[in-house]
RNA sequence: GGGCGAUUAGCUCAGCUGGUUAGAGCGCGUCGCUGAUAACGACGAGGUCAGUGGUUCGAGUCCACUAUCGCCCA
């Protein structure tokens, strides 16, 4: 027998489902389908953030691609043609650590000495070591992405593009060298990168803590009135520092200019409390940290701003940098850097050694004191005093020369102290960071390095980021809006191997930079054909070429791996400006910018930025005022981010709360998920467990919990709706319009455009999390736990009645429910599509396709519903929210009462808040008098005498107006006579409440009436609602409920006996007593119940038999199928 | 050390612009109901809404500080 729909298996497997899912989408070639059908809505641009393929993918990547699976797809059923360009990051330092560590190297010199073409080769091969695992991570969870023409980083043509962006920068005086401060680790001469750093980081290191004295110029302070002109006691700069070997490359000491300085007279040293006094400037505020205490005296304070500009004689003497003029050197500055919560107030300044913002903006020189493997220079010595000729004679290596230099430290304290130019040395713990490779301290250094100038741009940066629908919306102006308001150049050179090349090429003195913005501009310097050349090092590094007679060589460099993806926009059809073709060029001018993006909240400052920065940059308009210069896209759109709407994600953690590593072993294997529960669980799991940017916990308990909770409800559902249609064969396209239907019906139609509505505004919002409860609670709570189980015997033996043809036609109330639930099963599958993309395509291809084959092929090619707004009634919507309620209170009355459910009861009052709520739930009634099995409601007025009522007041309203006087109020309406006041209300009249100094008038709707319970009734009542049973049973009713029992028992029998549920039956029942008085009263809705063609109380032989005792009465029953 | 965010029941989370008795699901206990259900219903145990102070007639909600956790930066 052909059924109108496939069976449904009530043990799903969702994996397999799944999988045969993956499979039909693959024959019917849906996803390509999808973005070719037509888009009436244009363009919707999603950018993928290119993950790296040389690790396995964790469930932490789940989340992230879920997320960029759901908006492609809800955007393309509204109408929108969504392209997913799918890409791959594979330059930079994961990479090149991993094979590092693979051939044993500990630093970047053996790269050099393997040969950088070898090892760049072993890069290349590892970046796609586990594309396969991706490739089936991508496919199994439903991300639809085109992953057979991917944009991939390292390619020629993407490399070419990131030159095509710094040529232009270049040229608009957006791309400069400088000096960079740097954490560079000597004993393996390279510079780390921050995340490097911070790997190293350790706390509670031990470091010197000193305070060396810098000699003053008395007679700079003389002029300002620090000190007396005939002052002859040696006056010293207080200052302090943990990095003695940082001295020599001192040339500046900083104050603060709006914190007051101390003129202090004490002992030489800390611990000397006797001896000649010298005196001391340092910070007001700390001079009772720093002396001890009875040991000096402040003479006098000065602004800081007074002692910027004086000069001192330097400690110890180390390299001038390049072009370094020392005569601007040993000055006091002012600037607002300083702290004034350790040390002294006063800062010593080592431009070369972390300093070097602060000494640029003071004009103080760079000097060096260790080289870059950490060696001391042989300048370093003590500075002389003037005239004094240098024992050792200027041209031998100084007294550190060649030490390592943490071990200078202590021999320079030594020398300091010896000297008389220490105050104070120690030891203190603090952070510091170290190379995580081999343990060994970093350093700060400044050294030579390539800028992009986004500090030129910031207000436009900041203007930009104003229009990013930023979700959450707290990011736009905290973690990223502060970001830019605090915004520095882009440092963009690295001193690596496996990424972009820096396009400069300069000439041997380094006086002429060019920088070169495609392979054909380089052909044309060179003169040779580079058609095949990889543009990787160390093949780019060998290309020179001549220019006016001087030699260009390559900078050694390569680009920080944020810039490529940062480049993605317009590197992902390889955009070369102008001399892009007509294709590329509509390419780009049709997805830019990015309508979405998605990634995890640690991309603010990676991929957030660098899109944003580089976007900013390609629309800058100009500035006329400062003469800078348009971008290359300035024409195409206005200044613009590279995306209008984020998501910013939360972390995964474990179970426990704790970051998953590898190392703890508490990573989660997404196959062991998607296996077991499957990928919708996962998915829906993913989207409605908490905000997007919280840090979830993942468990998979949780998951599987969303797999019982909402997936096989649903699936119970659908399994319902066509286990019942495949016996009647409804025809729900004849069924009565949607006005015609039961009231019930009506509501569920009408609750479900409502879901419509909200699903679509939460989507709307990228908001996964109030879509998905939404969807969540309709099906869970209103269509199976009210809907289909109150209505489930509309679904079966409905009694079928002859059609004129003669066929089978359904009576309308059964077919009102089949088309009402068919409609919002189809509904809801396409509401969940871009969620749950598989479990919704299994219910639309049986739902939908089994009906009308000439309909869409998959649910992902259909329209996303509209909310029907005239089908919303909302009265109904109310009316159904208090029956719900009421239904509740009498449950919970008739647990109270004692009395079990399958005993009817005669009567129950109710009492609701308004007399619109009291004739909404008048029309529903009769699923109250069901569900509650009672065979009469009687309806209280809202102000019926019946019920005492308690008085309260309606604080939104009367908070504002009676503000102090609220508790009074409460306690004079306690005191009122509550039936009086609801007179009141029910007429409409205000009342009269007096207090003590003055009297109110209250409106009807300024108080809450709480009804009461009345005497001799099992009653329940809650915030206005009341419910009361009379709980007197006649014995009609008794013998009634004794039936209820018998079908009970019945229906079980029949299931023992292993009859399907529409299998007709020959019925047998002997009872005693008033038990077979009431099968005899009520036998032919006994045997209509559970099916029987007849009944009798003969034996029935060779049949299903079975004994019960029913209320204290002897019952034997026998089934036999008819 | 700085910035941003979080902290509500054993677990996962709601709680809108301050307003009546702080909720849901899972888990636990008792009882009930059951021919779609791997279910469902009622009742119960479980909360000083992280802490302290402030604003207010009224604070889970607003403000300040503190603690803990996470991320980013140093």
């Amino acid at each position: 027998m052909s059924r109108m729909f496939d069976e449904v298996n009530a043990n799903v497997d969702f994996p397999a489902l799944e999988r045969r899912v993956i499979q039909l989408w693959q024959e019917r070639d849906v996803f390509r389908r999808s973005i070719d059908r037509p888009a009436p809505r244009g363009d919707w641009v999603f950018y993928e953030g290119p993950p790296t393929a040389n690790g396995k993918p964790g469930i932490h990547h789940v989340i992230a691609r879920a997320f960029k699976d759901l908006f492609p797809r809800f955007k393309t059923m509204q109408g929108y043609r969504v392209g997913r360009k799918g890409g791959w990051d594979t330059h930079g330092l994961p990479v090149e650590i991993a094979i590092e560590k693979r051939l044993g190297f500990t630093n970047k010199g053996q790269i050099d000495e393997y040969g950088i073409a070898e090892f760049n080769a072993l890069c290349r091969a590892d970046v796609f070591s586990n594309i396969q695992d991706w490739n089936a991570m991508t496919e199994r969870i439903g991300f639809w992405i085109d992953l057979a023409d991917p944009y991939v980083t390292y390619t020629n043509d993407y490399i070419e593009s990131c030159w095509w962006i710094m040529k232009d920068l270049f040229d608009r005086g957006l791309l400069v060298e400088d000096y960079k401060t740097t954490w560079h680790s000597p004993s393996s001469n390279t510079t780390l990168a921050s995340h490097e750093v911070s790997l190293g980081y350790q706390e509670d290191v031990e470091d010197p803590s000193i305070y060396p004295k810098f000699p003053a110029v008395r007679g700079d302070l003389a002029e300002r009135g620090v000190i007396d002109a005939g002052e002859t006691r040696p006056v010293s700069f207080l200052a302090w520092t943990t990095t003695p070997w940082t001295l020599a490359a001192n040339s500046g000491l900083a104050v603060r200019a709006d914190a007051a300085y101390a003129l202090v007279a004490a002992p030489a040293r800390r611990r000397e409390s006797a001896g000649e006094r010298e005196l001391y400037l340092l910070a007001n505020e700390l001079v009772a940290r720093v002396f001890e205490p009875g040991t000096y005296e402040v003479l006098t304070t000065v602004p800081g701003a007074t002692l910027a500009g004086t000069t001192y004689r330097p400690l110890l003497v180390g390299r001038p940098g390049d072009g370094a003029d020392l005569a601007s050197a040993y000055r006091v500055v002012a600037d607002d850097f300083v702290s004034l919560t350790d040390g002294t107030g006063i800062v010593h300044v080592a431009p070369a050694y972390g300093d070097l913002e602060v000494g640029r903006s003071h004009g103080l020189p760079a000097v060096f004191s260790v080289d870059l493997t950490g060696k001391v220079l042989p300048e370093v010595r003590l500075a002389q005093p003037a005239g004094a000729a240098d024992p050792a004679g200027a041209a031998a290596n100084g007294p550190y020369a060649g030490a390592w230099f943490k071990d200078a430290d202590s021999a320079i304290t030594a020398d300091l102290d010896a000297a008389g130019r220490m105050f104070d040395s120690g030891t203190v713990r603090h952070a510091y960071p170290f190379n995580w490779r081999d343990g060994k301290p970093l350093m700060n250094v400044a050294k030579r390095s390539w800028y992009i100038r986004t500090t030129a741009v910031k207000e436009l940066l900041l203007a930009n980021n104003d229009r990013i629908g930023w979700h959450p919306d707290h990011v736009r102006t905290g973690r990223f809006g502060k970001w830019l308001e605090n915004n520095i150049d882009w440092a963009l050179s690295r001193e690596r191997y496996w990424g972009a090349p820096l396009p400069i090429w300069e000439t041997e003195d380094g006086g002429k930079k060019l920088c070169v913005g495609s392979v054909a501009e380089l052909e044309r310097l060179t003169g040779r054909d580079l058609k095949d050349l990889d543009l990787h090092r160390p093949y780019v590094d060998e290309i020179t070429f001549e220019l006016n007679g001087e030699t260009y060589r390559r900078v050694p460099y390569t680009v920080d791996v944020w810039f490529e993806s940062g480049a993605m926009p317009y590197a992902q059809w390889h955009y070369l400006g102008d001399a892009s073709g007509l294709e590329v060029k509509e390419r780009l001018a049709a997805n830019f910018p990015a309508d979405y993006i998605c990634e995890a909240v640690d991309q603010t400052r990676g991929w957030f930025y660098s899109l944003h920065a580089l976007a900013t940059l390609m629309t800058d308009p100009g500035d006329a005022a400062s003469g800078r210069r348009p971008g290359p896209l300035a024409h195409l759109s206005r200044p613009t981010s590279a995306f209008r709407n984020v998501n910013v994600l939360g972390h995964i953690v474990d179970e426990n709360g704790e970051k998953m590593s590898k190392s703890k072993g508490n990573t989660v294997d997404p196959w062991s998920v998607l296996d077991a529960q499957g990928a919708d669980a996962l998915r829906w799991y993913l989207y409605s467990a908490s905000p997007p940017e919280a840090t979830k916990r993942f468990s998979a308990s949780l998951v599987d919990e969303t797999l019982r909770d909402f997936l096989l409800t649903l699936w119970n559902v659908y399994g319902f709706f066509v286990l019942y249609a495949n016996l009647e064969e409804p025809d729900v396209a004849s069924a009565p319009p949607h006005a015609e239907r039961p009231l019930v019906d009506r509501w569920l139609v009408s609750r479900l455009n409502a879901v419509v509505a909200g699903v679509t505004a939460a989507l709307e919002g990228f908001d996964p999390p109030t879509a998905s409860r939404l969807g969540r609670d309709f099906v869970v709570d209103e269509v199976s736990n009210w809907y289909v189980r109150r209505n489930r015997r509309r679904f079966w033996r409905s009694g079928q009645v002859q059609g004129e043809s003669g066929a089978r036609v359904l009576d309308p109330d059964s077919l009102s429910a089949y088309a009402t639930l068919h409609e919002v099963l189809v509904t809801v599958a396409k509401l969940m599509a871009p969620m749950a993309p598989f479990t919704s395509e299994a219910l639309y291809q049986n739902l939908v396709l089994s009906l009308d084959p000439a309909a869409p092929d998959s649910v992902h090619l259909t329209d996303w519903p509209k909310a029907d707004t005239a089908a919303i009634d909302e009265d109904l919507m109310r009316d159904m929210r208090a029956l719900m309620r009421l239904v509740e209170l009498g449950r919970a009355a008739r647990a109270a009462s004692g009395v079990k459910l399958r005993q009817p009861l005669p009567e129950v009052l109710v009492r609701v808040r308004s007399e619109e709520e009291l004739a909404g739930v008048r029309s529903l009634s009769d699923q109250l008098l069901d569900e509650l099995n009672v065979k009469a409601v009687r309806f209280l007025a809202v102000t019926d005498g019946f019920v005492d009522y308690a008085l309260k007041p309606n604080l939104p309203r009367l908070g504002k107006r009676v503000g102090k006087l609220i508790p009074q109020l409460r306690a004079a309406l306690e005191g009122m006579d509550g039936r009086a006041v609801a007179a009141n209300v029910r007429a409409g009249v205000p009342t009269t409440v007096t207090l003590a100094d003055t009297t109110l008038e209250l409106e009807p709707e300024d108080l809450l009436l709480d009804a009461r319970s009345p005497e001799g009734y099992a009653a329940q009542e809650e915030r206005g609602y009341l419910v009361a049973l009379d709980t007197r049973v006649s014995d009609a009713l008794r013998r009634e409920g004794l039936v209820r029992d018998v079908v009970r028992l019945v229906q079980n029998g029949r299931k023992a006996a292993g009859l399907d549920v529409s299998d007709r039956i020959v019925l047998s029942v002997r009872a005693e007593g008033e038990l077979a008085e009431a099968v005899r009263e009520h036998g032919a809705a006994l045997a209509r119940e559970v099916l029987a063609v007849s009944l009798d109380d003969a034996p029935t032989p060779g049949s299903f038999q079975e004994s019960h005792e029913v209320d204290g009465a002897a019952l034997t029953f026998a089934i036999r199928k008819a």
